[in-house]
DNA sequence: TTCCTGACTTGGAGCGTTCCAATTCAGGGT
DNA sequence: ACCCTGAATTGGAACGCTCCAAGTCAGGAA
């Protein structure tokens, strides 16, 4: 390609002045005469200069960049996050890195790729890394977990909502609607999941449905939503609510639903988990426990520049508060019949 | 955090050798002897070493990374264009800088800073910038457009597949189920949606269907395929099919069906465009007009990779098959009624 | 005039690597 | 004993920038 881009020097030379001039002139240092700025940024303009960020972040000692490793781009959920996450970065005028792995391994390797590029922090929304790896991390620099709060220590800042209390709001929520026969389709063995059940399991005891806990083995995605949600509704007496998992899941078992020719909300009500835009598309509207997705990003990345910036040494563990969001899968149950 | 990070210097000083026999060491040199580079990765291990990526890149005059360029990361169709895409960079032992922007202005900014770190290509997915724009980009590095053809020049490869064959499927698909009053919901200004909405045309005159083709304003969304949906569903005779511009239109558009009183696909059949996760899932089943998107996301890679590698100079314009892929969103028209 | 001051400007020393030419050194051939 | 060779290793010069101590220079005070 074009060979030879222009440097600090080349400008430097053009405008006739010095490559320390130019670096302050491009750094907008109120220092350099008008004269000089104007046709050092001329210069540069001719030329089509365009700064070295390696340089920069060598001879600057600092890469103005953090990074975020996401656990799947496919799920919605973490686009939500990001945008909060990217703004926040951006409004710093840092730069970000984004990578992205299902898999631990690979999600090491990415991390180690961010940590050679020198980001000046971590962002991580829903990693799968043990403790330990993590914990080895923050003692590089600052990490900020976002959807977990289950790792914490030096140098590891949290935020994530409440999913126990979360999944009292669910449960709640149908009872206040009539509902007694509330199965839960749980999300596998990921932390968050765990705290959704166990949320659903006291909230049903606090209800008085003790009798009814019922919790199917499920996972996070389509697939086992649909599945669990099968065997679900082919059991008698016929649970008339799901509380599944998270959205994604949610949507499989209401297909599971209609699969067996049941109607929502008329037949069964399905409640999801995390708010996501793809709930609130108009052919699904799906009622799901929101969390402010976009503001756990946000405020993960903020609180990252306070540690950055130095203007906090402890470790910050953020909860935030989530709320039912009622859309067309839930309904009071049918007048009951003699089952 | 950590102060003074361990360089290349402290390992070979550990190790007892130079600064040029770690370096060369670490990069897996046949020449270095293999009790050298036994003691090297031992010193390296120990001091917990990790190359700084800015320096490697300033000093090898290559960043050994490619940025990648998204349109939004909640569409879905971006998610699995870049699961491609990172799949083949990361073949190469390449990094991905990915960064997303909706607004030019903010595609433009984000994709300077991509340049300002020497990337050694650049993959635009579905971006807003003018021609102008991206010819001037690929004077600076190669370029590789995923999903749009229409900016051609030197030091740009495009990867599409032909939106007006693939719209012409999704007509004979129709018109071989029994449909004649098929609509089309299209997707705006975008030129995406203009050669689909082209073929469109096309495929209704040449299936003999000349008197029936309608065209409903409509955008690339949930809302507005739910918009032009609700219009075209009002309208008398009404339509039994509508081919929408785009998977995420298409769900507005079958929500609008069911907003009707209309049943999916008994009343109405809808195909959509893309064949993402998306329709795929349970609930929604949706018979689409597939591209091969992480095909294609893998393909603009590995012709970065060629023109990075110096293999191919000239550029390359690719165009992929689509094909029909039936969900549960079709069927054959309800036996004409006197309408 | 001389000195001082403050506003600008500058050269050079890094930052942590890679790359290259040059050096060392053991062993084999003579 | 001497030269040659090739394998292994090395020092130093970049790479393009930032940062700092030091320099220049006009104009005002003495």
């Amino acid at each position: 390609m074009s060979v030879a881009r222009p440097t600090i020097h080349d400008v430097a030379a053009r405008a006739g002045v010095s490559k320390s001039l130019v670096s302050l002139a491009l750094r907008g240092s109120p220092a350099v005469a008008d004269a000089s700025r104007t046709a050092i940024l001329a210069a540069a303009a001719e030329l089509g200069y365009r700064p070295n960020a390696a340089a920069r972040s060598l001879a600057a000692r600092s890469s103005r960049t953090v990074g975020v490793l996401v656990l799947d781009l496919h799920n919605p959920v973490f686009a939500e996050v990001l945008d909060g996450v990217l703004a926040e970065v951006r409004a710093h005028g840092y730069s970000t890195m984004v990578v992205t792995g299902l898999d631990p391994a690979i999600q090491t390797s990415e991390i180690d790729k961010l940590l050679e590029f020198q980001v000046e922090g971590l962002v991580l929304v829903s990693h799968r890394l043990a403790a330990a790896a993590v914990r080895a991390i923050a003692t590089e620099t600052p990490v900020a977990v976002v959807t977990r709060g289950d790792i914490t220590g030096p140098g590891i800042d949290t935020v994530r909502n409440d999913d126990r209390l979360g999944a009292h709001l669910a449960v709640e929520y149908l009872v206040g609607l009539g509902h007694r026969r509330i199965a839960h389709i749980g999300g596998g063995d990921d932390p968050v999941a765990a705290d959704r059940e166990l949320g659903y399991r006291q909230a049903m005891v606090a209800a008085g449905l003790a009798q009814q806990v019922r919790v199917l083995p499920g996972s996070l995605d389509d697939a086992g939503g649909h599945g669990a949600a099968t065997l679900a509704l082919a059991s008698r007496p016929r649970p008339t609510a799901l509380f599944v998992a998270n959205d994604f899941a949610a949507m499989g078992a209401m297909a599971a639903a209609v699969d067996a020719g049941l109607r929502v909300p008329r037949d069964v009500s399905v409640v999801g988990y995390d708010g996501t835009q793809l709930g609130a598309l108009r052919s699904i509207g799906l009622t799901s426990i929101a969390q402010p997705l976009t503001e756990m990003g946000r405020l993960a990345a903020e609180g990252l520049f306070a540690r950055i910036e130095g203007r906090r040494r402890r470790a910050q563990n953020l909860v935030l508060p989530a709320e039912v969001v009622v859309r067309s899968s839930t309904a009071p149950p049918a007048p009951a019949r003699t089952e």
